[in-house]
DNA sequence: TGCCCGGTCGTTTTT
DNA sequence: CGACCGGGCA
């Protein structure tokens, strides 16, 4: 035995290893940037299978869908062939209440309502009550509902906790929306993100004995990035480790930077004061950064005052030190940057994926955007609508959400008009108050149609025709979820509006129509033993554009800085260090030090994802909702280390070493600051991205290029040869024919699988 | 029913 | 500046 555990334990630092080989008991790792903490749980894993845990008894929780599936990948070349149920908190959470969801009144086809389902529930609900000439925004009722949620309030208990003091008028509001939304959803045999999570956590609470099997049933728990737990995510691993409490968490305070999401840091601080018996293993020793990149970043960490001391360190090499790099305003900033990788590149080679771009808000993208595309260098912006999100995809997901589950009301608002049938909003009202008055879901309301009172002439015909056609629409007809799928464009004349005119935006709907059709191919291939609407619908549901982002695609890439968590690249920037942006306006307003301190993290976690080369950027001038300001530095670069350099030779001599400069000072310098803002600020050489994007050679900028006659390699269809190319930009859209005998098939080639091999 | 215009609003957003 | 919503109109 003893021989063969070595091997989990080779090639690991002493703190790593006591990690690895703990066996039962609560144990919190406190693992600092770069500290080889996947390894440790995935090794961790391995090392309980082989002292003869069942690998079914043992779980590992992530946030993301990216961190299980990493974790996950590296559990199998450990461990091939054992099943260990890696997954993230939300997923399983949707596997209980599947099983489980009766108890609470959930069947288990229940949907998840994503953001935009939540605030049409919302919208219905102000519609409801009558809410008298206050304009609250439903976005903001619905972010407000999800923070309540994430404290683990129900809508009694926030109402109650409203009598206690004159709330304000807003809340009152919320109050009064909160328990329709909730009952509403209950109503659509639906539940929102947060639902996943509460529902679950009072299912234990409620039913002791169901708690209790899940707890033994899972021997070993696993909790990777413990400090972003919230309140809920919280209970439930409490629940989770009761009579066998092998709970083992990972994380770093210093890494806490979702508090405003609900997260509390408190959850990691007090471990030990939940679990008495804890062991603590810290990891220190960095893998990832340089020696000044390192002392940089713990510089900075270390002004935060609530804090559990800990070190970085390394063996690495020195490296380079943090170079500043300041640019009088955002388009020479993006301009900058590009020249700068650039040169980086030609110096010392290497891949475009080795660069990476990190800024406060997603705004700030636009003007890189521009600055890659002029330059011709292929990026990828980590955020933008969500494929999902789109209007036809979402389309065609309602109408699989009310054949899976006809109670979903949301669902049944947006399809049964679409594309138009003469059933509009005063025909719809009807419906969902006769099956409001009647207890019936919406689909079994539209086919009583006949007895519906105050229905038009006209549209009861229609109706009658909606509701037959949907009936046929059925999983079992069609065996598959694509077949489903394309049944129902078919059957709903779904595409007949752009068939008609084809359009650039019509042939982007195409594309993405048939990309949608793609992944639920993929996934009756997947679940080919047990297809259902229901787990396709999940996987769209908790699926994440980033999720999409290619690792190494030979493209920079673009994130915020909250993207950034547990990613590394060689080279990275951080931009706009500015006094407002970062620390952003909002926190330094609130006066709140605990929010301040999460800004500084936030940094921190930026810093230390750059392997060899860190760059901050600032801009004297930036755009503020189209007026340019003159911008004040960050204080947090007085807290760090780095050069300041001349951004047109960044690799050269420091202009001021480790100083901050007090602005500019030399004539030359104050001149040409002037005459930036005077010239109604930075106005960007092309003004739009649309007018950028319509000019006549920037074609070959886009990321990934196809040409008419281009062999290519799709995973599913396999070689395909290029027909057209169409659009620009995000839209541009390739057709491929695949096999003589079939029609062609279009892709947006931003995201598609499509892989050239080459023009024959 | 659907389009266009004008007013409003504005961090971050693992799921 | 730019995205989005609601109202008004064809």
């Amino acid at each position: 035995m003893a021989s063969v555990s070595a091997s989990y334990l080779d090639g690991l630092t002493t703190a790593q290893q006591a990690a690895v080989d703990f066996f039962e008991g609560p144990l919190q790792v406190l693992a600092g940037p770069g500290s080889g903490k996947t390894r440790v749980i995935t090794r961790r894993i391995a090392r309980l299978v082989e002292r003869g845990v069942d690998p079914a008894s043992i779980l590992a929780i992530t946030f993301t869908n990216r961190a299980a599936r990493e974790m996950q990948e590296r559990v199998d070349a450990l461990l091939p062939g054992t099943r260990v149920w890696v997954t993230t908190f939300h997923r399983f959470c949707a596997n209980v209440l599947r099983r489980r969801g009766q108890y609470i009144g959930l069947e288990s086809n229940f949907v998840i309502f994503d953001k935009s389902d939540q605030l049409q529930v919302v919208r219905r609900v102000l519609g409801e009550i009558d809410v008298d000439a206050i304009r609250a925004a439903p976005a903001k009722i619905g972010a407000r509902i999800s923070r309540i949620k994430n404290s683990m309030v129900g809508p009694d208990e926030f109402a109650r906790s409203l009598d206690s003091y004159i709330g304000e008028p807003f809340d009152q509001i919320v109050a009064q929306v909160y328990p329709r939304y909730q009952s509403t959803l209950l109503e659509c045999n639906a539940v929102d993100f947060d639902d996943l999570l509460l529902h679950v956590v009072r299912l234990f609470r409620e039913n002791p004995d169901l708690r209790a099997d899940y707890d033994r049933w899972i021997r070993f728990l696993l909790v990777d990035e413990y400090q972003d737990t919230n309140a809920a995510q919280y209970e439930l691993v409490r629940a989770l480790s009761i009579d066998t409490p092998n709970v083992c968490v990972t994380g770093d305070p210093d890494q806490s930077i979702y508090a405003w999401r609900g997260a509390s840091i408190e959850n990691i601080l007090n471990f030990e004061r939940d679990y008495p018996n804890a062991t603590l293993v810290r990891l220190e020793h960095n893998f990832r950064s340089t020696k000044l990149i390192l002392k940089s970043a713990d510089r900075l960490i270390s002004h935060n005052r609530m804090r559990k001391a800990k070190s970085l360190l390394s063996d690495g090499e020195d490296g380079e030190p943090v170079r500043l790099l300041k640019f009088l305003d955002a388009t020479q900033e993006a301009d900058g940057i590009v020249n700068t990788i650039r040169e980086s590149r030609s110096r010392s080679g290497g891949s475009w994926s080795d660069f990476a771009i990190f800024y406060r808000v997603n705004s700030m993208s636009r003007e890189l955007e521009r600055a890659f595309t002029r330059a011709r260098i292929p990026f990828q912006v980590a955020a933008g609508l969500a494929f999902y999100e789109r209007a036809e995809i979402k389309d065609l997901l309602c109408y699989l959400r009310l054949i899976e589950n006809p109670a979903d009301q949301v669902a049944f608002q947006r399809v049964v008009n679409k594309p138009a049938r003469g059933l509009g909003a005063a025909t719809q009202k009807k419906i969902l108050d006769y099956a409001a008055e009647h207890g019936l879901t919406p689909m079994e309301a539209a086919k009583e149609g006949e007895k519906i009172p105050g229905l038009s002439k006209t549209a009861r015909p229609k109706l009658r025709f909606f509701a037959s056609m949907m009936s046929g629409l059925t999983l079992s007809a069609y065996g598959s979820v694509s077949d489903l799928l394309k049944a129902i464009v078919e059957k709903t004349f779904y595409a007949r509006t752009w068939a008609a005119n084809p359009s650039e935006q019509a042939i982007e709907k195409k594309a993405n129509v048939e990309e949608l059709i793609n992944a639920a191919a993929q996934y009756d291939e997947l679940n080919a033993d047990d297809p259902s609407v229901s787990g396709f619908l999940e996987t769209t549901a908790l699926v994440n554009e980033g999720d999409a982002l290619e690792a190494d695609a030979g493209k920079v890439t673009l994130m915020t800085m909250h993207a950034a968590k547990g990613l590394e690249f060689p080279t990275a920037f951080v931009v706009g260090v500015e006094h407002g942006l970062i620390p952003h306006e909002r926190s330094i307003k609130s006066d709140d030090p605990k929010q301040l301190e999460e800004e500084r993290r936030l940094l921190f976690v930026a810093m230390t994802r750059a392997m060899r080369q860190l760059f901050l950027t600032t801009a004297q001038v930036r755009a503020e909702r189209g007026t340019p300001r003159t911008t004040i530095t960050s204080t947090f670069l007085r807290e760090t280390e780095f050069d300041t350099v001349d951004p047109n030779d960044p690799f050269g001599e420091p202009t001021q070493k480790r100083v901050e400069s007090a602005g500019p000072t030399e004539p030359d310098h104050k001149q040409r600051l002037r005459e930036a803002l005077a010239a109604g600020g930075n106005k960007p050489l092309l003004t739009t991205g649309a007018s950028l994007l319509s000019g006549s050679n920037v074609e070959a900028a886009i990321p990934q290029s196809f040409a008419v006659g281009m062999r290519v390699k799709h995973p599913q269809r396999g070689m395909g040869t290029v027909t057209d190319v169409s659009g620009f930009g995000k839209r541009k859209t390739v057709k491929v024919q695949f096999r003589e005998d079939e029609p062609e098939q279009s892709f947006i080639a931003a995201r598609c699988p499509l892989q050239p091999m080459g023009i024959q």
